[in-house]
DNA sequence: CTGTTAGCGCGTTCAC
DNA sequence: GTGAACGCGCTAACAG
C-alpha cells in the first residue's frame, strides 16, 4: 500500500507538505505544489481516510435519519441529499427509524458513533416533542416535521397554508361536506388538520375529520368506512401521499366514480396521481429542493456554527386536475 | 472524551483485556470479563471507529452503488439492506450513479477509499459488458442484473421465463398483435426481450418491438408513436416499471380504454398499478428479498472469500390484473 | 514557505 | 489468562 511518506520521497518534500498540498492550504509554492501532484498522480496515491479520520477528528460524513427511504417524500430528499453530498466529498449514511423512538434512539447513537458532521432528521411526533438540538455532539437540521418554537434549523412545507388552500379550492368548486384523513400521530398531518379545520371555518363548515396512522392500510380502513357513511360525503382530502393512496384503493374496492360520486384531493405528487381517472387533485411538495436545502442549511451550519437558527418555509404547489371538479 | 484506558483504568485492567473483551475473544476470564463489561457501561463508554478501523483495516460498511435510488425497485433493495445491515451493525453508504460509466467508477473509487467490506452493485449495461470482480479490492455482489457467464455473486430476477410467461398469458387472452417497448440500454430489459421473443416464436407471432431509453418521458413518446399506428396493436408489454408508467401516461393522454381499445401489461408490481383501471396485469419482482438476499450473500463472501460464486435466480410472480383481459 | 515530530485511540504482538 | 509496548497512516503544532 502507497502512502504518504512515499509520495513525499518521491516527490522530495516532507510528509507536512503533501499533507498540506492534499488539504488545499494556499502556503504551499507553486514549484512544490505541482511536484506532490505528480507524485501522487504516479504513485496513484489514496489517503487512508481511517487515519485522516482518526488524526483530524472529522468524518466528512452526513447522517440521514428518516422514518421510511420507501416513502416517496424521503425518496426524493435522500437523492438530493446524496448529490450534494457526493459533490462536496462528502458520504452519506442512512438510517431508517420506523417511527419508532428507540430505533431513533440508536440511529442517533450510531451517528455519534461515527462522529458525523452533521445529521438531517425527520423525527417522530414523540422524538419532536422534547427535541433540543444541543442533546447531540453534532448539528441537526429537521426535514419535513418542525412544530413551532424549537430552536432548531429546519425545512418545512408550509403545512397550515397548504391545506387551507386545498380545502378552499374544494369548498370552490362546491364541495361542501368535507372528510379530511390525516396522520393522527404526525406533526406534519396536525398541522395540515389545522389549515383545513381554519378553512372550513372560515367558510363555517362543518369539521369532520377522520385520525389514522400513518399506513397505507390503516387509510384504507378508514376510508371504507367513511364511504359507508350516509349520507356519502362530497370529497374527501387526504393528508399525505400514504394516506392518498389508501383512500383511492378503498375508493376503487367500492367501485364510486370521481368526482361523479365523491371528490378527491390529497397531498404530494406521486407519479400516479396524474393516472388515476380523472387525475388526482394534489398539493405537489417541492421534494427534491427541500432535501438539497436541508444540506445546505446544514453545510452552513458546521462552517458556521453559532449562527442564529434558521426554518425554511417552501410552498407546495396546488395540482387541480379531474378529481376535485365543481359539482354539476 | 473517554477512552480505552479510561475503561481499563476504572475496572483494574489493561486496555489490552477491554478489547478482548470487546472483541468477544473467549481467552478471557469470566470475573475480568465482568468487571470490564461493568466499567464499559458505568463510563459510557464509546469505542472510537476511526481509531478501530484504522488498527483493524476494517471499516464494517457496506456499499450500496445503484442508478438511482428513486427507482422503486432500488428503493426497496436499499431499504432491504439497510435492514440486514443494521442488524449486523454495519453501515451502508450509498451512491446513485444514473447508469453513468464515469459516476460508476467514481463511486467505486469512493467504496475503495472507504474500505468497504463489500458492495452491493447494479451495474449498467457497459460496466457489466467488461465487468470482472477480481478488478476491484472488495468483494461484490451483482444485483438485477447479470450476464451469463460472469463469474461474479448476483441475485436477479428469471427475466427471460418471467417475460415468456407474460407474453403467454395475453396471448392466451387472445392479444395477438403485441408491441414490446423495452430499455435498449439495460441488460435486464435485453433478456426480457429475448423470453417475449421466444414466446412469440412459440406461438408464431411476428415480433414487434420498441427499444427506449430507460426513463418514463421516452418511454412515453414511443408508446405515443406506437398508439399512432394503424392498424392499433392489440396490447403493449413494458420491459420494466419505469416503462410501464411512461407507457400508461401515454395511454391515458389519447383517452384509450384499457382493454377494449388496447390491452397493457409490464414489470414491477408498483403500489399504483391496482389503481389505474382496470388493474395492471405485471409481473411483481421479490424486491425486498432480493436485496436481503444480495446483503446475506455478500456478508456470505466476505466471510468465505474462496467459496464458489453463486447466481442466485428468483421467479416473479405474474399478477393478472383486467388491464389483460380476454378480447371479447 | 518547509521539515521534524508528537500524538490521534485502538488492536495486537510478545513476553510473562 | 494478562499486561506492556509498538505502530496503523495521517494532521497539526512548532521550529526553522
Amino acid at each position: 500500500m502507497v502512502q504518504i511518506k512515499d509520495v513525499a520521497k518521491l516527490a522530495g518534500v516532507s510528509v507536512a507538505s503533501v499533507s498540506r498540498v492534499l488539504a488545499g492550504l494556499p502556503v504551499v509554492s507553486e514549484p512544490t505544489r505541482k511536484r506532490v501532484l505528480e507524485a501522487v498522480k504516479e504513485l496513484d496515491y489514496r489517503p487512508d481516510l481511517a487515519a485522516r479520520r482518526l488524526r483530524s477528528r472529522r468524518s466528512d460524513t452526513i447522517g440521514l435519519v428518516v422514518s421510511d427511504i420507501r416513502n416517496p417524500f424521503f425518496t426524493e430528499v435522500s437523492r438530493a441529499v446524496e448529490d450534494v453530498a457526493f459533490n462536496h466529498q462528502m458520504r452519506v449514511i442512512l438510517c431508517n427509524t420506523d417511527e419508532d423512538p428507540d430505533k431513533e434512539a440508536s440511529c442517533l447513537e450510531l451517528m455519534r458513533d461515527e462522529k458525523v458532521s452533521g445529521v438531517i432528521l425527520s423525527p417522530s411526533l414523540k422524538l419532536l416533542s422534547h427535541f433540543t438540538p444541543g442533546d447531540y455532539g453534532f448539528p441537526i437540521v429537521l426535514v419535513d416535521r418542525y412544530e413551532r418554537g424549537i430552536e432548531a434549523d429546519a425545512v418545512l412545507l408550509e403545512n397550515f397554508d397548504a391545506a387551507f388552500r386545498l380545502t378552499e379550492h374544494l369548498i370552490t368548486n362546491g364541495h361542501l361536506h368535507i372528510v379530511f384523513v390525516y396522520g393522527a400521530e404526525s406533526a406534519t398531518g396536525r398541522q395540515r388538520l389545522e389549515g383545513h379545520r381554519a378553512a372550513m371555518l372560515k367558510h363555517q363548515l362543518p369539521v369532520c375529520t377522520e385520525g389514522v396512522k400513518p399506513v397505507e392500510d390503516q387509510a384504507r380502513e378508514a376510508a371504507l368506512s367513511v364511504l359507508k357513511r350516509s349520507p356519502l360525503p362530497q370529497a374527501v382530502i387526504a393528508s399525505s401521499g400514504l394516506i392518498l393512496l389508501g383512500v383511492t384503493e378503498a375508493l376503487r374496492e367500492t367501485r364510486m366514480v370521481i368526482p361523479r360520486d365523491i371528490a378527491v384531493a390529497g397531498f404530494d405528487n406521486m407519479p400516479w396521481t396524474q393516472l388515476v381517472q380523472p387525475g388526482l387533485t394534489v398539493i405537489a411538495q417541492p421534494t427534491y429542493e427541500m432535501g438539497r436545502e436541508a444540506i445546505e442549511l446544514l453545510l452552513q451550519r458546521i462552517a458556521t456554527p453559532d449562527k442564529a437558527m434558521r426554518q425554511l418555509v417552501l410552498r407546495g404547489e396546488l395540482i387541480e386536475r379531474g378529481s376535485s371538479a365543481a359539482r354539476s
